[in-house]
DNA sequence: ATGATACCGGAAACCGCTTTACTATCTCAT
DNA sequence: ATGAGATAGTAAAGCGGTTTCCGGTATCAT
């Protein structure tokens, strides 16, 4: 059997002084100890390394101003029962060491760790190029920042990584709770729901019943959008949708319907076409709907990235947005501004649905009853690719 | 004087019953008690609102298992001294329980928070929209999560707003240390870089010695895209440089410098364009080269943003890529991939710089020595908008 | 004067886990 | 047999704050 460091043997065995290295915390001498031990071919085991304590300690701090440390911690916590005297010379102190307490300490004691979780799951990386996931990295920024809490951020692959994640990150105290970014099947956190501990918020459309979500106004932007196509006087309008029909588009699709109702038109399912979001997908559709018998004189795409792939297909078929073809997208992407002509767009309130969705998990946090899942408006952006409908065959 | 619950009062003169509330953990028959009292009209003060305690905890495991903490501490810790049976017994009632140690107490027992902190000032916002960005991130997080940390994002409108996020970030022990992602002027990080405590590694050219940093090859990514462009017969190379001169651009510049010498050519200052790193300024920039009396055969963009509004130019002079203009950028950002031709570009190795930083950050945690600053290679990505030149006035 | 009540301040307990320090048992060469 | 050395296990002491609980003044109406 090999000869080792074991905490109690050392002292006897291994090193010939009289000296003993008592703890892991080592000193110069006993380090040096070790390292000779070491070098003559002895083994470490069970050996652990601590970092450094804190340089400052409240204790330091209390004994400093000539108070205890209950009296200094209702200071930093800003609560009653202290003189303004006492108050002034514990503040003094405080500013002249530049003290801070420790957050760890801190969320053992109060039961929070002041971190809330950002969860993405994205299957797709697009995700991460898109803006409107900074905006709402910005809306839930700026509410966490207002309650000096922290942003953990955690990605994941699978929707089910993801949510075993956020279990994790949950049960195990790291933070205090979570905001999830959509996904498609919220199935799998369900599952996982009753095992975490703290309040999690969606950010897009709950499947599952009773999980709190924050979601964009879908239905309202895709009404706006139509209703501007059917003012400028356009009958028959294209629509570019989607076969995956994340419960968005089926808003979108709701808007869509409702307003060509109001108008007292008919759907008709020829002037549906289906893409997968991708441009490619929106050019192929936009040629579809262009060459019907019947022309459409304006397309409604339901995502931005589509509509500039129908804006190829238009010019690549010789006609001119906006003059003989309008058309309308959704999302407002960098892109839609910069595109020629100007795309129109539905604008998704990103800023707003990250910080609706950080002001939930706080509320929830502070026990506020959950109350209806908030909508956020959407913003009609009217840009060049609409016109009036000519006059027919002019 | 308003009447108040004042804790030791409440029982006296608030509440007509013998029950007192001695401490702020309400059980329902205080809660109630607490109602009544503010339905008459009474004000609280001073009170505090605690959240549940943990469901379970290590001596909850210890009592279930028969043992006492600490051998629980070894089994969850992997530590030697604890018999095969009593380790099995352990694990069994951990995995029956579900049992998941809190890190709080954790951390303050180990010292160490597990979460690493993410930087990011974002003077500009496109930052975020970059897909750099996005593969920086997957590979600190592979990193961060291999060794069970978490990712802390924090990020700040001005370098100086960063650098006192970053120190609060590190003072108050939230995370064991940060990677901050390449900022214009350290200056503001390094003046408050003693009053840090816990690494700090950068993503970009430390401008202050004995800062921790990775950093792309950009020289070496300059000098393959020249000599790939020398190679194919380029004796007139326009180059479309910036204005600004972060270190990455300069890096770049002296490689273009050196390929150039290399190659026994002169650096001609008239076939350096400078922009500002956005497309319209590559477009600006492209047409100064191409109006040239001695048009370039080739142009170097150091980024691919203006090297696509390069490509708009060439289109825009009729002249054909790569047929009469060959054209490389760097980064290699999504886009680059789709544009019609291809652009040749210089891929940024995002996952790798991630990666190394987290490392890096990992080893000064381990106690580490830092050694020299890790270079990360980069690659010349050859497509479709480079061919060799053609014979002279063909 | 004198309770009654409000305001202050501190000792001690606690948050949940890790580490120390020490005892007890087992192994094994002498 | 026996003491040295290795292994197992545990009570108790932290980690750095917060909160409880209680005693001591100051104030104030009677």
């Amino acid at each position: 059997m090999d000869w080792c460091f074991e905490q109690r043997v050392v002292a006897h065995k291994c090193l010939p002084f009289g000296i003993r290295i008592a703890c892991a915390r080592l000193c110069w001498r006993s380090l040096a100890l070790l390292c000779h031990a070491m070098c003559s071919g002895y083994q470490l085991k069970d050996f652990t390394v601590v970092t450094a304590p804190r340089t400052k300690t409240i204790d330091d701090i209390a004994s400093m101003a000539g108070v205890s440390a209950a009296t200094v911690s209702k200071v930093i916590n800003n609560r009653p029962y202290v003189s303004a005297e006492k108050r002034a010379t514990i503040e003094r102190v405080i500013a002249e060491t530049g003290f801070v307490p420790s957050q760890r300490a801190r969320g053992l004691s109060k039961r929070r760790s002041f971190i809330l979780g950002l969860l993405i799951p994205y299957t797709s990386d697009q995700l991460f190029s898109d803006p409107h996931l900074l905006e709402c990295v910005r809306g839930i920024e700026s509410e966490v920042n207002a309650r000096e809490y922290n942003l953990l951020l955690s990605t994941a692959r699978a929707p089910s990584e993801a949510a075993s994640a956020c279990v994790r990150l949950l049960r195990t105290d790291v933070i205090d709770g979570a905001i999830v970014l959509e996904t498609h099947d919220l199935h799998q956190f369900s599952a996982m729901l009753g095992q975490r501990t703290g309040p999690l918020v969606f950010i897009g459309y709950p499947q599952a019943a009773a999980i709190p979500a924050v979601h964009a106004d879908d239905y309202g932007g895709a009404l706006a959008a139509m209703r501007h196509l059917l003012g400028a006087g356009h009958r028959r309008i294209g629509i570019i949708s989607s076969h995956l029909r994340p419960f968005a588009i089926e808003e979108r699709m709701r808007g869509v319907a409702d307003a060509l109702a109001e108008a007292g038109l008919m759907n008709d399912p020829a002037l549906v076409a289906l893409g997968d979001f991708s441009p490619e997908s929106g050019e192929a559709a936009a040629r579809a709907l262009l060459g019907l018998a019947d022309q459409p004189t304006a397309i409604f795409s339901l995502n931005d990235r589509m509509a500039l792939g129908a804006m190829r297909a238009a010019a690549a078929l010789g006609l001119h947005i906006p003059a003989d073809l309008s058309l309308v997208g959704f999302d407002d992407v960098a892109l839609a501004a910069l595109a020629t002509p100007q795309l129109t767009t539905v604008r998704q309130p990103g800023f707003a649905l990250g910080a609706a969705a950080a002001r939930l998990v706080f509320g929830l946090l502070d026990g506020v009853p959950l109350s209806a899942s908030p909508v956020i408006p959407t913003e009609l952006i009217v840009r060049g690719s609409t016109a009036a409908r000519r006059a027919e065959r002019a």
